[in-house]
DNA sequence: ACCAAGATTGGAACGACGTTCCAGGCATGT
DNA sequence: ACATGCCTGGAACGTCGTTCCAATCTTGGT
């Protein structure tokens, strides 16, 4: 996909012509505007992710759709920048209820729902868009490791008298992954949850 | 400030001219480019929310940094944009940083901790930007009540096979409060993490 | 008091973007 | 054959961030 190619910034209605060697005007007929486009491709990469069914309980069903999101804008990280923007796009609808259905099969209290499936996905959600804004920072050639080292050489850098908490953690920033830490996040608000049970 | 009279869109390098009675080249004398500037003002009202001294134990502090953060960001929703833009600015390094303090002082097992901190900051991040993405969506003149009462409404007409979560929830957001909703998020992720101590 | 040298300003100009507009091409039904 | 819709290509518009530069202030040495 040209998204992915180019980076989000890369997708203009110009490069789309050029691909796609039409004009502005036929991609106009069959979209809005670019917003829309965006949220049909956003909701066309995630469907495969939605669909797929969760082996175990319930647990693991909310760990399953979170890596589910989390492996695929990690892929294509123009996926994090588009979900934080329209709350109501029907592909976040389709999250939260996949996340709240979770919920209500872990045996949370019925006024502890909303608030617990909406946890998961603002997390969810706020980590989608530290990865984009990770994958927008960063130049095509560097992986994720230099990035990683570098960033934990700042950190290492930092002033102990008012850092000394990012310093502490600088080594764990330059050997960590970023998946398991995700995973770990999701993990501790499951562990939160299941207190309102 | 003009960020907020006209929101994140409204501040354009013209509009900031005219404002200021100016021309472009007297503000890329002052700051390198837009990003910058948008980074200047996020440190310039953010700073007041960090300086705030936690009165009570490790718990109580997370709770006020984030309600503190929650404040400024529903205050000014164009942060929200801006906080997850840049992930290694120094206002976030900041927030990080406080988060990881008081996560040490709640006595979480050392390997633990970092997970822990980001934890807390994507949760962070994540509503800062739903709350961006609601301002950016909304008109002006419509109050919270108004897109609360629409999108619930929304909620109750989907198919009820479909999204049985969102239908059920639907009266439950038209009467929510954001505000608490999102403390019930920090303390469900507080529960979670004092499991690791 | 003067004046070179830098610091700062205002505004014109540039290129790229999303979007609009419209003259045409290509079907299909009669 | 021809008229009526759908669909395409590309020119053009307005706005944005940014660059550029002549003009204007400040300042410190003589």
């Amino acid at each position: 996909m040209l998204l992915d190619s180019a980076g989000e910034g890369g997708l203009t209605f110009r490069a789309l012509s050029a691909r796609l060697r039409t004009g502005a005007g036929a991609i106009y007929w069959h979209v809005a505007n670019k917003d829309e486009l965006l949220a049909a491709a956003t909701s066309a990469v995630l469907a495969g992710v939605m669909d797929a069914e969760a082996p175990g309980g319930p647990e693991e069903a909310v760990r399953a759709v979170a890596l589910g999101l989390f492996d695929a804008i990690d892929e294509h990280p123009w996926i994090g920048t588009q979900l934080s923007r329209l709350a109501s796009q029907t592909t976040t609808l389709r999250v939260f209820e996949r996340l709240g259905q979770q919920v209500r099969a872990l045996g949370v209290l019925v006024e502890a729902q909303f608030d617990a499936a909406s946890a998961l996905l603002n997390y969810i959600l706020g980590v989608a868009g530290q990865n984009a804004a990770n994958a927008r920072t960063q130049e095509p050639g560097t992986s994720r490791a230099d990035v990683l080292g570098e960033e934990s050489a700042v950190w290492s850098s930092l002033d102990p008298g008012e850092f000394p908490f990012l310093r502490g953690v600088a080594a764990q920033l330059r050997d960590h992954d970023d998946r398991e830490q995700f995973l770990a996040g999701v993990n501790l608000i499951l562990a939160g949850i299941s207190r309102h049970t």
